[in-house]
DNA sequence: ACCTGAACACCGTTCAAGT
DNA sequence: ACCTGAACACCGTTCAAGT
């Protein structure tokens, strides 16, 4: 067996696990393939067999964050009571973007562009109802307004998707998150209490 | 007067205007520095002498962002009325995301880095008193429950500002963009309202 | 003071050729 | 099937030299 055999063996799971580590550590802005093979020992032109281009690798990425967001926040809305889901909902949220912040703007960046893969729109679609089911089981359990679900899923998730953003940028600091995230499941409540 | 004089005028306005064009219609990652001054008609090295690296070329497009936008949201805020005033806020701070997308993400990638200009600062800065101005004048009407202005706003200002993400990368149509945002207010106001 | 031209050290992508 | 090496067309940044 000598140190670099001609084969890699799992190449392709080499470069999403070497570019999620470079994502964390010095942000998408410098990921760059040619390193990437460099560090795992291959030549620049071997990633190309897995990955079309850099696109294409950073979108595997981002399909891999949705699913385990969506997992996460599967996991989270199991408690009992609307106002206790939706608090473990925000909390895993905000969790993952503070955990992950680059991989979330990945995310974001690909959400919507209508060249994404049918795979990848397919994940967001997964992580979108993650977000509208607790909203209508609060409907129907009669805590929150009756009302169009997708609209009020909407104003919760801006919620959300900002307190995440401002998490994961550095205006809100770790700290500070959890308390604000409380505030506001409490005044968006609140508000879709009926009353 | 040759087609090319040695000195262009005013090549650092010259840069800005065609940066932002480019973000505008391209996006940023397609912004090049050598092809600007190739569109201007000056040598790849030329922008240095105004710009050091392409980050302080960025760094000057978000200072004239955030000033743009804290005017937009002066103006906006000048309505009589607190559910009038914080809708007004909502709509130009959403309005001004959508008309300029790209030109937000790289305020944002800057917000808080700490490597950012005093000047840069002082323009966020400037930014989140306009928005947390209308709260506490709202709250010295009665019309907005008392307790912690900062923490109140930043809700708000997360609500926005996640509404506008949604709007600026397509998840959310033009034509969606402002009944979500009457429905976010409507929403927010009768959990933030006394009763 | 302002700009050019050449140079340096990188990129991503493609493709014939090797194993 | 998987990978290499060379080639192509780009980058950003720096710096002596020109106007």
């Amino acid at each position: 067996m000598a140190e670099h055999p001609y084969h890699h063996g799992d190449l392709r799971a080499a470069l999403l696990k070497g570019a999620e580590h470079t994502l964390r550590e010095k942000g998408a802005s410098a990921l760059s393939l040619r390193e990437l093979a460099r560090s795992i020992g291959v030549s620049h032109a071997a990633p190309s067999r897995h990955f079309k281009d850099k696109q294409a690798l950073l979108d595997a990425l981002a399909l891999s964050g949705f699913q385990r967001l969506t997992l996460a926040l599967r996991q989270a809305a199991t408690d009992a009571g609307t106002q206790g889901e939706l608090t473990a909902l925000a909390r895993a949220y905000v969790g993952f973007a503070t955990g992950n912040p680059e991989l979330l703007e990945v995310m974001y960046a690909r959400k919507h562009d209508p060249n994404a893969s049918e795979q990848l729109k397919e994940a967001v679609d997964q992580l979108v109802v993650a977000v509208v089911q607790p909203i209508a089981d609060g409907q129907a359990a009669g805590d929150i307004v009756p009302g169009d679900t997708m609209s009020i899923a909407m104003v919760v998730a801006a919620t959300l998707h900002g307190i995440a953003s401002f998490a994961a940028n550095g205006a809100l600091t770790p700290e500070a998150v959890t308390g604000v995230l409380d505030d506001a499941v409490h005044h968006l409540l609140h508000g879709l209490t009926p009353r």
